[in-house]
RNA sequence: GCGAGGGUAGCCAAGCAUGGCCAAAGGCGCAGGACUUAAGAUCCUGUCACGUAGGUGUCCGAGGGUUCAAAUCCCUUCCCUCGCACCA
């Protein structure tokens, strides 16, 4: 036997499998077909190792799958859409010292990296080494169906798809904010600021734009709290800054150069014509909007022209920072006698205007004397107090009777009324601004800009929405309280933009072409492509031959193959070929992916299935997994920071890490990356290489202890299976790797040593470590003169041999030996000698009655007392203990009474001498047997006393 | 805020749906031993407390409740993690 070497072996059994195409999947009619995938990965990196524990998991379920009988369908793909590749690229012709590291680290060499500076370079570059990296880890995925995104043929099926929903009504166009860069258009701002060089944890606030009647002009104020206008007292500016003033349509508007800026952004035709000063606003009045009083401007030092329009109106009641300031000018003599505002601000009161629970109608002064905030300058205790007086009265707060038509009206209502109110009128605007200084890639501002013309898919449509929540409903996903929260989430889903305008990777929007499909709206329906790809890939026909009729026929088989081949030019033969392969292959049985798809790719993958295609074709499975973590973090693509994978294979073995993945956490949990489990694993792969060599090796004859092995190993063999069956690795993984073999040991421990029978279940052991280390099974299968393992199937469960009460046998020893070793361990006795007084068989009599009718409870002693020959108060006293255990544990009772104990004690004596080193003699307790310590009383059936000396 | 998921012995992690041999699987770590000796090896035993007899006590974030019986069901409370849409 040789020793366990998993990196010459994987190395191994990986060039052969190339060299035999062994996961080359095609049509085959007698099959049930297993359609499975994962979400392909978007190019912005090397794939690492949390990447590896959802594709890995996929891989279980497709080599298990095809072991067991399906015809397994496993593609995959890469997804360069967006404008990852672009910036990787830029970055790379730039020679940004971060990405060049990155690269050397994981291997590129300078021939590599030469080829890296254009979009198509990085895309080709990394679609090979995915797939590099999927063969390394012995993923079964048959590359003869892979596609990426970027490519023609790709488009012309995503071309098609969009005209679909166009026909069905799902496409719309309407106005839209999104954060934009000067530069680039629109980006992503989030924190893993994949388009970002700054400012990914911004938040994007929506602010209403007031207007107020100022003259001929109107000043504005943005404010996150339209609610609150009822309660208006007056404007705060700066006097030290110049507004400026923008000419918007007909109207001229006051505020900041910044804001004016930004809503250049957002609105047609925004022009500064002129500038003002903060002072020369301050102690003239302007008509507030929905009140309609005239207020006073005041000058105030917290406003920043950053913020908003710079321009604050001020509501004393509820905002800490309005009250603070307000009666900081009060006392401020010296001020108010500058610009004359004594008379003024005596008037200036707070007007109560909500009612919030804990904090009354006054919740600014209140907030303020309790926090006992001194001054407008403690801007971080201002800040929290804004922030619970806020949660305080829109969760929980109404509207006062000076509100209007709103009064009594729970402000979390309000808040949109009163806006959508004031935006009819005319008195306000919408004004999008992002809470922190956002800079793109590129280098240039980030910033909120209105997009008026806006493509939408209608994830919106009561009809889609419906049908989808229904077919969910009856969907295999895993976990379960995902499956039950999709509903939910599709129910939610509202309208998602699918497309944008600038430079980016993806397909020309086929109604406009100036718009390019976005990221996740073309990977959505792409599994029935992989079966397409798969022809495009073998030269049968080209990009722009993939019509929409050709795309009909296939998907949706309208129209005839003779016609179609007329219009495509593709052979009749082809498209029926197609045809026949998408029919065999789809529905798609499940689909994996992290959990960041929960409420993103999984739910249009879904809509879009059930919008265009029929019911039949919709799809069967989700399975979702959690993040490999790393110190705590997630592992990020484009920020580096995990190993690179080659070099944890090398050390660990492959083999190793994929059980690392199926048994060291649940896929539903985030998981720690620990290298020294990975190493325990790599320890526990060589006992289990040692363990079947020497299963392959024994070859001694028949004992009694075979029938329990068969038995049992049989019985996990069908846990294994339904535990699969439920895509529950980690349960079934340690079944295999973990239970089973610690019942071979035990059976070695007893003595077993039947040849037969171990090559028999040993070579069954092998195929089961197949989906899970598909290496080592198949070096292993040598033993057995398998020629590849991971393409035998697993045998059924054999139920005959399955018997409780082989086993029950075995677990009695068990527990009669757990007992002795319990009480060698704390009693004072040499240990020499065990005795053992099996039950006497009026207990045994007791019990069968007691277990035929316990329904008659201690009702049983009047006729138990005159069969047996027992004193009655022994008798009770057993029968009550008794009808406690069946009411506890009727199983384990009905085992005991089936036991012949005395025969398995005396059959396994020698056994038990040898364990313990000691004599062993077994009694029987109604004889009158050697009993110094007066034990034999105890004996009950299954429990036998016991005494050491 | 909205939505989801968690808190289990030194650590990781099962169990919780269907309450009952649950003092609570398994792994790691640790301790003792065996074996041989330098290997991140392998094997055995132990690892909540107490206990010279297989037992008893306490225990599954905290506090209540239901029940003959609760880690499991219900209520309250504290804490943690994650997703929230143009990032895949």
């Amino acid at each position: 036997m040789n020793d366990y070497d998993p990196q010459s072996l994987e190395r191994k059994w990986q060039r052969i499998w190339e060299e035999s195409e062994s996961y080359r999947t095609m049509v085959d009619e007698d099959k049930k077909s297993f359609y499975i995938i994962f979400a392909y990965p978007g190019i912005s990196g090397y794939l690492h190792l949390g990447h590896m524990r959802c594709y890995t998991y996929t891989d279980f379920i497709a080599r298990y799958k095809r072991m067991r009988g399906y015809n397994v369908l496993f593609p995959a793909g890469a997804h360069p859409t967006g404008n990852q590749v672009i910036s990787l690229a830029k970055r790379v012709a730039e020679g940004d010292r971060n990405v060049m590291e990155y690269l050397r680290a994981n291997g590129a060499t300078d021939e590599d990296i030469r080829q890296l500076d254009s979009p198509k370079g990085i895309i080709d570059y990394f679609a090979k080494s995915y797939i590099k990296e999927w063969k390394n880890f012995g993923l079964s995925i048959d590359f003869s169906y892979f596609t990426d995104t970027s490519r023609e043929d790709y488009s012309s099926f995503i071309r098609w798809q969009f005209k679909k929903l166009n026909d069905l009504g799902l496409l719309t166009q309407k106005p839209y904010y999104a954060p934009v860069c000067k530069n680039c258009g629109p980006v992503a701002v989030d924190p893993s600021e994949t388009d970002l060089s700054k400012g990914g944890t911004a938040e994007v606030q929506e602010y209403t734009l007031l207007k107020f009647k100022f003259g001929s002009r109107y000043i504005t104020a943005a404010t996150l709290r339209p609610e609150t206008v009822y309660g208006q007292t007056n404007l705060w500016v700066d006097p030290h800054e110049d507004y400026a003033v923008v000419k918007v349509d007909d109207e001229e508007w006051i505020m900041s150069d910044a804001a004016a800026r930004k809503l250049g952004y957002q609105m047609d035709d925004v022009e500064v014509i002129g500038h003002i000063s903060g002072r020369e606003m301050i102690g003239k009045g302007a008509v507030a909007p929905m009140i309609h009083r005239q207020i006073p401007v005041l000058p105030a030092g917290f406003t920043d022209p950053d913020m908003g329009s710079g321009i604050v109106t001020s509501v004393p009641s509820d905002a800490p920072y309005d009250w603070i300031a307000l009666k900081e000018l009060k006392e401020n003599r010296a001020l108010l006698e500058e610009y004359g505002l004594e008379e003024l601000v005596k008037e200036v009161e707070p007007v109560p205007i909500i009612d919030s629970k804990d904090w009354g109608s006054n919740p600014a002064e209140r907030i303020i004397l309790e926090m006992d905030i001194g001054s407008q300058g403690d801007v971080e205790r201002l800040e929290e107090a804004t922030q619970r007086i806020y949660r305080a009265g829109f969760h929980a707060g109404t509207m006062l009777g000076i509100c209007g038509d709103y009064a009594g009206m729970p402000v979390q209502e309000a808040k949109d009324k009163i806006r959508e109110e004031m935006m009819g009128s005319g008195e306000a605007t919408p004004f999008y601004d992002l809470s922190e200084e956002v800079i793109c890639r590129c280098g240039s501002d980030v910033v909120m800009g209105k997009i008026p013309d806006q493509w939408f898919i209608r994830y919106s449509d009561p009809e889609l929405t419906e049908k989808s929540k229904v077919h969910a409903r009856t969907m295999n996903i895993r976990p379960d309280t995902y499956g039950r929260t999709l509903p939910d989430i599709l129910e939610w889903f509202q309208d998602r933009s699918c497309a944008r305008l600038g430079n980016w990777i993806g397909t020309r929007f086929p109604l406009d072409d100036k718009w390019i499909i976005e990221a996740i709206a073309d990977s959505t329906l792409y599994p029935a492509y992989y079966i397409v790809a798969r022809h495009y890939n073998l030269g049968r026909f080209e990009a722009g031959q993939m019509t929409e009729a050709f795309f009909d026929f296939v998907f949706l088989g309208k129209g005839e193959a003779d016609e179609v081949a007329g219009s495509t030019g593709i052979d009749t033969e082809t498209l029926l070929e197609v045809r026949r392969d998408f029919t065999y292959w789809y529905p798609l049985d499940l689909n994996l992916g992290g959990k960041e798809h929960m409420t993103v790719h999984f739910p249009v993958f879904l809509m879009n299935h059930v919008a265009i295609l029929d019911d039949k074709n919709w799809p069967q499975g989700i399975m979702v997994n959690w993040y490999l973590t790393m110190t705590g973090g997630k592992i990020s693509k484009s920020k580096g920071g995990a190993d690179p994978i080659p070099d944890v294979a090398e050390r660990f073995g492959i083999d190793a890490l994929r059980l690392y993945y199926a048994h060291s956490a649940s896929p539903f949990v985030d998981k720690e990356w620990d290298e020294r489990e990975a190493f325990n694993y790599r320890k526990r792969l060589g006992f289990i290489w040692r363990l079947v060599n020497r299963m392959r090796s024994v070859d001694g004859g028949e004992s009694s202890v075979d029938d329990f092995l068969e038995s049992r190993f049989n019985r996990l063999l069908e846990r294994t299976f339904s535990f699969m069956d439920d895509y529950e690795i980690r349960k079934a993984a340690n079944v295999v790797f973990y239970d089973m073999p610690a019942e071979l040991e035990w059976y070695f421990k007893r003595g077993g040593e039947n040849g037969a029978l171990l090559d028999r279940l040993g070579e069954t052991f092998v195929k089961l470590l197949s989906p899970f280390t598909p290496h080592m099974a198949d070096e292993l299968g040598e033993l057995w003169d398998i020629k590849y393992v991971s393409e035998e199937l697993i045998p059924d469960v054999d139920e005959v041999v399955i018997s409780d009460e082989v086993e029950g046998r075995e677990e009695y020893l068990r527990d009669v030996m757990d007992d002795i070793r319990n009480i060698l361990s704390i009693a004072d006795v040499s240990g020499d000698v065990i005795h053992i007084y099996v039950s006497p068989s009026w207990k045994k009599k007791v019990l069968e009655i007691a277990l035929a009718e316990t329904e008659k409870g201690m009702g049983l002693m009047s006729v138990l007392s005159k069969m047996l020959d027992v004193p009655p108060k022994r008798l009770s006293g057993y029968l009550r203990t008794i009808l406690e255990d069946i009411k506890k544990n009727r199983d384990t009772v009905e085992r005991d009474l089936a036991l012949d104990e005395m025969k398995i004690l005396q059959e396994d004596k020698s056994f038990i001498e040898r364990e313990f080193e000691a004599e062993v003699n077994v009694h029987l307790a109604s004889e009158d047997v050697y009993d110094p310590a007066d034990r034999k009383d105890k004996a009950a059936p299954g429990k036998p006393a016991i005494y050491i000396e």
